[in-house]
RNA sequence: GCGGAUGUGGCGCAACCGGCAGACGCACCGGUCUCAGAAACCGGCAGGUGAGGGUUCGAAUCCCUCCAUCCGCACCA
C-alpha cells in the first residue's frame, strides 16, 4: 500500500488553495446583511524573527475556527499582518545589523513562507503590514482625527528613561524597575511627550466589559489597570500662604481625623515651599525610582513649616513632603488620617505625629486610643463635630455634602490609569505628521499632504534625541499654515497605536482614500473571535478600545467594542519549562514540520490539553499522533476500497461515526475545547481500524476525514479525494443523525449502598419500574442485598439504579 | 498582603447538569512480522482524584478549612 508522505500531500494542497485563492473572503455586496459573516482573527506577529510554537498554537486555533465556520455556511473573514514598525523589530534590525526595513521585510518574507507551510487558511490579499505607507499614512491620518477632537495632546510628563539605550521606554518595557532589554535601571525624566486621552474613556471602558464575552480574569485586569475609585477631592487650605491645595480621599468620612497633610515630593508647590532642606529632599526623593520608594521599610519625610487648614473644623495642622505619596495617583496631596490608614498610621509613627480615632464599631469595644484600627463591617463616626454618630457611608455623603456648600469639597472619582504616553524617541515607527511653527504652535499636517513618509537615516541607534533630528533638511519645513519656517516632529509613534486599528483596515485594506469604508468595516466588525496572549490585557486590548470608542465618536465607525469574544492560548512548555532562547529549550516548528508534516504539528499542538492552559511538548507526544495520521490514512485507503453507501444502515461503525459528529461539533462550538475532538476521532478510526471492510467502514472513514480537516487539512484533503469526492474544505460540515444516535440497549449501572455491583445491558425503551426489578433480579446483586430490606431507590434514567439497604 | 488560576496513574490529560474515575495519547511489558532492528499490527498495564472535614443514596465535580504550584497587582490615599 503507498505510504503516507505529508510532505507531497502538503505541497500539493497549498498550490492548489493558493491557485484557487481558496481562503479569500469577499466584500459584501451593498445591502447585504452581516448575519452569516464571521470575523476570526488571531494577534499579529512582530516580525522580529520566525514564528515560533506558541504562533503556531495561536494560528492553529484560529484555523480551525475557520474551517470550522466556513463549514458551518459562514462567510468567514480570516486576515494577517505584521506589527511591523516598533521597538520589537527596531531591536531585532540593531541585534542583525541591518536596516530595520531590510531586516523586516525579510522576516516578513521568511514568515510568510512559515505560515503558508503551515496550511493556514489566510486571506493573503488583505495582508497589510505596518511600516508600510500605504498603512502608516491612514495611522497618521487617524491620529489628525484624533489632535482634532483633543484626544491627542502634547504636555511635559514624568516618563520612564533608559540611561544605557538612550531612550523613552513604555511602562510595559519596564520590568521590575528595569529596562526589558539592557537591564538598566530605569530612570524618572520630565520630557515633553505626546498622550492620548485614553482617561476621558475610562469609565466606558469599564461599562463596556458587560457589551463583550471575555474571560474574567481578563476584565479583572482591566478593572484593575483602570483602578477606578469613588471619593472625594478637599480643599485645604495653606495657612502661611493662603492658598488651597486639593487632596483626593476614598474617605471623606475621616476628615475629623486628619493629624497632617502630605505632599508628594514631585507636587508643583513644593518647588515654591522656600526651604531649602525640603527642596533638597523633594530632589532626591523624587530622583529615587518608584520601585526603590515602594520597597523601602521605613517612611520618609520632611516637614515644611507651613500648615493647612483643615476645612471641616479649620484645625492648623503641619505639611510634609514625603514620597510615599505618589504624585501620579490623585491630586499628589493627602491628608494624614493615622487612625485609619495603615501608611499614614507608619508615618506618623516614625516622626511622632497625633493619632486620632474618627471610626469605630457601632458595637463593642472601641479601637485602643492611638493605635491604627482597620476599617470593619458595621462603623460609626466618633468625635466628629456635627456628624458624629452617623454610620460612616452617610457620614461620608454628609461631610461631602457639607463641604462642598461651602466650596471646600465635592465628590470626585480617580483613576489609576493615565493618559497613554504614545511618542518615542526613537525612529522605526510612524512619523508623527506635525509641525512646530514659532507663531502657530502645534500645526497638523493637511490631509492631503499624507503619509509623511519616514525618511531613511543614517544611523536609526538611539542615541538621546530621536534619530530623524539627525535630518535637518527633513526637519525643516515651512509651517503649513503661515509658510514661515517649522520644524517637523522628530519623535515616531509607538507600535501600539498601529496595532489599535489594524482589524479595521482589514476589512478594507486596499482604500486609497479613507482608512477604511464604514460601510465594509461595519458589516465584519466587531471581531467575532479573537485569539491571543493575556500578557496583552492592559495595553493593547485596551487600546484598541479606546480606538474604536474615538472612532466611533469621530462616526467612522458603527461598532464601540472591537473584539466580541476573546480567547487566551497558554504558554507551550518544552522539559517543564516555557520555551524561550535564553533557556535554549526552543522546538523549531521548521523542524517538527520536516520531520513529521504541517498536519502532524498542528494536530499535536491541539493535541495537548486545554487550548487555554500551559502544555507540555514531547517528542514521543507528537510521534503518536504521527502515527495517528498514518493510522487514518492506512484505515482509509483501505476503507475505500471497499463497498460505497450503507451510511444509513445501524451498523456499529455508522453509529459510532454519527456520535463522533455530535461530540467534535459540540466540543468546538459549544465547549470551545480543542483536544477532545482529537481523541474523538481517534476512537473512531480505532474502531475503524478493528475491521476497514466492515459494514458502514467507508461512511465512517469519510466521516473521520472530514471532521479532521479542520486540524489537518491536507491529509484530510487528500484523502477525501481518494474516497472520490472534491473540495473537502468547502464541504458542509457533517450531521449527526438524532436516529442513529439513539440506541437500541445500553448498560445500566447496579449499585447497592452507592457502589458498583453489577451491569447490564438492557433495551433502552424500559421504564423505570423495568430497570429496578432487572436490577434486583441480578444474582450478583441479590448477593449483596442479602435479604435486607430496601430503604430507597434512586433511579437514574439511561444510565444507572442504586439500591439503599438497611 | 490582595486578586485569579491549577492540583486526577510513571507522564500529557478525559470524565459537560452530582451518577461506571482514567477516554485519547505517551512511556512501559508481552506477542506477530523480521537475519536483526525500525515501522506496523495484536494484546497487556496502573491507581481512586493535593490533605482534612461536611452535604448527599451517591462527590474529581457542591460547601468549609488547609497545603502546594503558577500568574497578575501591590505605599493607588
Amino acid at each position: 500500500m503507498e505510504q503516507y508522505d505529508p510532505h507531497r500531500i502538503e505541497r500539493k494542497w497549498q498550490q492548489v488553495w493558493e491557485r484557487e485563492r481558496a481562503f479569500a473572503a469577499p466584500d459584501p455586496a451593498p445591502g447585504e446583511e452581516s448575519g452569516n459573516a464571521f470575523y476570526m482573527l488571531e494577534m499579529l506577529p512582530y516580525p522580529s524573527g520566525e514564528l515560533h510554537m506558541g504562533h503556531v498554537l495561536n494560528y492553529t486555533l484560529g484555523d480551525v475556527l475557520t474551517h470550522f465556520r466556513r463549514r458551518t455556511g459562514c462567510t468567514v473573514l480570516r486576515p494577517m499582518g505584521y506589527d511591523s514598525f516598533g521597538l520589537p523589530a527596531e531591536n531585532a534590525a540593531i541585534k542583525a545589523g541591518g536596516h530595520p526595513r531590510e531586516i523586516v521585510e525579510r522576516n516578513i518574507a521568511a514568515i510568510g513562507v512559515q505560515m503558508r507551510r503551515m496550511g493556514w487558511a489566510i486571506d493573503w490579499s488583505r495582508e497589510v503590514s505596518a511600516h508600510e505607507p500605504e498603512y502608516y499614512r491612514w495611522t497618521q491620518w487617524l491620529f489628525l482625527r484624533f489632535l482634532e477632537a483633543g484626544l491627542a495632546y502634547r504636555k511635559e510628563a514624568p516618563v520612564n528613561w533608559c540611561p544605557n539605550d538612550q531612550t523613552v521606554l513604555a511602562n510595559e518595557q519596564v520590568v521590575d524597575g528595569r529596562c526589558e532589554r539592557c537591564g538598566a535601571e530605569v530612570e524618572s525624566r520630565r520630557l515633553a511627550q505626546w498622550f492620548f486621552r485614553i482617561t476621558e474613556y475610562a469609565d466606558a471602558l469599564l461599562e463596556d466589559h458587560k457589551l463583550i464575552d471575555w474571560p474574567e480574569r481578563t476584565k479583572a485586569i482591566q478593572r484593575n489597570w483602570i483602578g477606578r475609585s469613588e471619593g472625594a477631592e478637599l480643599l485645604f487650605r495653606i495657612e502661611e500662604l493662603g492658598e488651597e491645595i486639593p487632596v483626593f480621599t476614598t474617605r471623606p468620612d475621616t476628615l475629623f481625623g486628619a493629624t497632617f497633610f502630605v505632599l508628594a515630593p514631585e507636587h508643583p508647590f513644593v518647588d515654591r515651599v522656600t526651604s531649602d532642606q525640603v527642596r533638597k529632599y523633594a530632589r532626591r526623593a523624587g530622583a529615587r525610582p518608584a520601585e526603590e520608594r515602594a520597597a523601602a521599610e521605613q517612611k520618609t519625610g520632611v516637614f515644611t513649616g507651613l500648615h493647612a487648614i483643615n476645612p471641616a473644623t479649620d484645625e492648623r495642622i503641619p505639611v510634609w513632603v514625603a514620597d510615599y505619596v505618589l504624585m501620579d495617583y490623585g491630586t499628589g496631596a493627602i491628608m494624614g488620617v493615622p487612625a485609619h490608614d495603615e501608611r499614614d498610621y507608619a508615618f506618623a509613627q516614625e516622626f511622632g505625629l497625633a493619632v486620632r480615632t474618627v471610626v469605630a464599631p457601632a458595637r463593642g469595644e472601641p479601637p485602643e486610643a492611638g493605635a491604627f484600627s482597620a476599617h470593619t463591617e458595621d462603623e460609626v463616626l466618633v468625635d466628629s463635630g456635627p456628624f458624629t454618630g452617623l454610620r460612616a457611608p452617610e457620614g461620608a455623603r454628609a461631610i461631602v455634602e457639607w463641604l462642598s456648600e461651602r466650596g471646600r469639597g465635592r465628590a470626585a472619582v480617580s483613576y489609576r490609569l493615565r493618559d497613554w504616553s504614545f511618542s518615542r524617541q526613537r525612529y522605526w515607527g510612524c512619523p508623527i505628521p506635525v509641525v512646530y511653527c514659532d507663531a502657530c504652535g502645534i500645526v497638523p499636517l493637511p490631509d492631503d499632504e499624507l503619509p509623511l513618509l519616514l525618511p531613511d537615516v543614517h544611523n536609526y541607534r538611539p542615541k538621546g534625541e530621536p534619530p530623524l533630528a539627525s535630518k535637518p533638511d527633513w526637519v525643516r519645513t515651512a509651517c503649513p499654515r503661515c509658510g514661515d519656517a517649522g520644524r517637523r516632529e522628530t519623535e515616531t509613534m509607538d507600535t501600539f497605536v498601529d496595532s489599535s486599528w489594524y482589524f479595521l483596515r482589514y476589512c478594507d485594506p486596499h482604500n486609497d482614500e479613507a482608512p477604511f469604508e464604514r460601510r465594509l468595516a461595519d458589516f465584519w466588525m466587531p471581531v467575532d473571535q479573537y485569539v491571543g496572549g493575556i500578557e496583552h490585557a492592559p495595553v493593547h486590548l485596551l487600546y484598541s478600545r479606546f480606538f474604536v470608542k474615538a472612532l466611533n465618536d469621530f462616526g467612522l465607525l458603527g461598532v464601540r467594542e472591537p473584539f466580541q469574544r476573546l480567547f487566551h492560548q497558554g504558554s507551550v512548555n518544552y522539559g517543564g519549562a516555557r520555551m524561550s532562547k535564553s533557556r535554549g529549550n526552543v522546538v523549531s516548528p521548521d523542524a517538527v514540520v520536516e520531520a513529521h508534516g504541517a498536519d502532524a504539528a498542528r494536530l499535536y499542538i491541539l493535541f495537548m490539553g486545554p487550548a487555554d492552559q500551559a502544555m507540555e511538548w514531547t517528542d514521543t507526544g507528537i510521534d503518536g499522533v504521527s502515527r495517528f495520521l498514518r493510522k487514518l490514512w492506512r484505515v482509509t485507503l483501505e476503507a475505500a476500497a471497499g463497498p460505497a453507501g450503507g451510511d444509513r444502515s445501524a451498523t456499529p461503525l455508522v453509529r459510532k461515526a454519527h456520535e463522533t459528529v455530535a461530540k467534535v461539533t459540540d466540543d468546538i462550538a459549544r465547549r470551545f475545547q480543542f483536544n477532545t475532538p482529537i481523541a474523538a476521532v481517534m476512537e473512531l478510526v480505532n474502531e475503524l481500524a478493528r475491521d476497514p471492510r466492515a459494514p458502514g467502514a467507508r461512511f465512517a472513514a469519510e466521516t473521520a476525514v472530514s471532521l479532521v480537516q479542520p486540524y489537518a487539512p491536507h491529509v484530510a484533503e487528500e484523502l477525501w479525494e481518494r474516497l472520490g469526492h472534491e473540495r473537502l474544505w468547502e464541504a458542509p460540515w457533517p450531521v449527526a443523525d438524532p436516529e442513529l444516535l439513539a440506541r437500541e440497549t445500553f448498560e445500566l449501572v447496579v449499585q447497592v449502598n452507592g457502589k458498583v455491583r453489577d451491569r447490564l445491558e438492557l433495551p433502552t425503551a424500559l421504564s423505570e419500574e423495568e430497570l429496578v426489578e432487572a436490577a434486583k433480579a441480578s444474582p450478583r446483586v441479590q448477593a449483596f442485598l442479602d435479604g435486607k430490606a430496601i430503604r430507597q431507590t434512586v433511579v437514574v434514567p439511561g444510565r444507572l439504579v442504586n439500591l439503599v439497604v438497611g
